[in-house]
DNA sequence: CTTGACCCTGGAATCCATTCCAGGGTTTAG
DNA sequence: CTAAACCCTGGAATGGATTCCAGGGTCAAG
């Protein structure tokens, strides 16, 4: 067996409970968001059980346009006790508010992509015949969403092809 | 006057009109997602007014999260005239769940933050008084999403440091 | 002792949207 | 004629997260 004695996880174990592959966790080491674990004698990684929590957040952050970058610095901070320098502070906050705008754009958008759909389901059940139902035009037109200034201070963002990692 | 007359845009004023840069135009047809506009004898491509609300299109779609190119395919069936029927549906159902996904993750992220932020203000507030070293971790763990797969089939983005255009 | 499944390392590659670059035209105003 | 402000092109670069690679250890089971 291979499980791992005690409180302690190995890259391996961790990758697999956090739904990452063991590259990544060790980019997050380099890029500082995840704190170097102690080594066994053999040098494997010995992580402790919180770090499962840690790797979610940051997946969680990711998820939420943090950079790693960003999220080495807060996290950094956070971690030793002390109050932040204004420097972070400020950043922290400025996500905060980033996210809260963020979460209402995204809440339209989902209430159009859902509308869209029932819609196109509409279309797709009574006409079998390939009618040009127009199904972005939805997207597009209903939307007046005021403050959406997505260009000029936009979001892009790209969905990574990620091939599972693959057993070589 | 650099009004372009009639019904008719250059690619810097319909770049300016859309919020993007030229270059992203000429991306976007690049890409397919923008058919190539007629050309004026000079060369200069003559977009017609439509495709400002095309560009628009494209912003929020990829703003939604999908990609340039499931983009094109789309838009390229849509233009034959062919009902982009159920692939689209189907790509646009995978979109809404992903968002639906990234909306949790969005609010569980403000939770955390808001959360470090105020205990931060604390310890800035009385920081005079000797601060007793960390024991904030208590914010980290929270949620525990059962079906939380965000790596296969996940979604990474970057916030594009999106540099204005410029003048050189 | 050999096999297979892990683990290690640092650097290179990939993916995507966007931007930058170099070298060249056109048009309009002075 | 010259400057300024547009437009064109294809290819290269950028930034961020993640993955791949080559070369090499560790360890338990057979």
């Amino acid at each position: 067996m291979k499980t791992t004695t005690e409180t302690s996880l190995r890259s391996g174990e961790l990758a697999r409970l956090a739904g990452v592959s063991t590259d990544t966790l060790r980019h997050y080491e380099r890029k500082g968001v995840l704190t170097a674990p102690r080594r066994a004698r053999n040098g494997y990684r010995e992580y402790p059980p919180e770090s499962l929590e840690r790797v979610r957040l940051v997946r969680r952050a990711l998820a939420v346009g943090f950079t790693l970058d960003e999220l080495a610095q807060i996290l950094k901070e956070r971690e030793r006790g002390r109050a932040p320098c204004r420097q972070v502070r400020a950043l922290a906050a400025a996500k905060l508010t980033e996210i809260e705008t963020r979460l209402d754009e995204m809440k339209a958008v989902r209430a159009e992509l859902k509308a869209t759909l029932a819609d196109w389901d509409v279309r797709l059940a009574r006409n079998k015949e390939g009618q040009r139902a127009g199904l972005l035009e939805s997207l597009s037109s209903k939307s007046s969403r005021k403050g959406a200034k997505l260009p000029p201070g936009n979001l892009s963002w790209s969905r990574k092809k990620q091939r599972r990692p693959q057993s070589k």
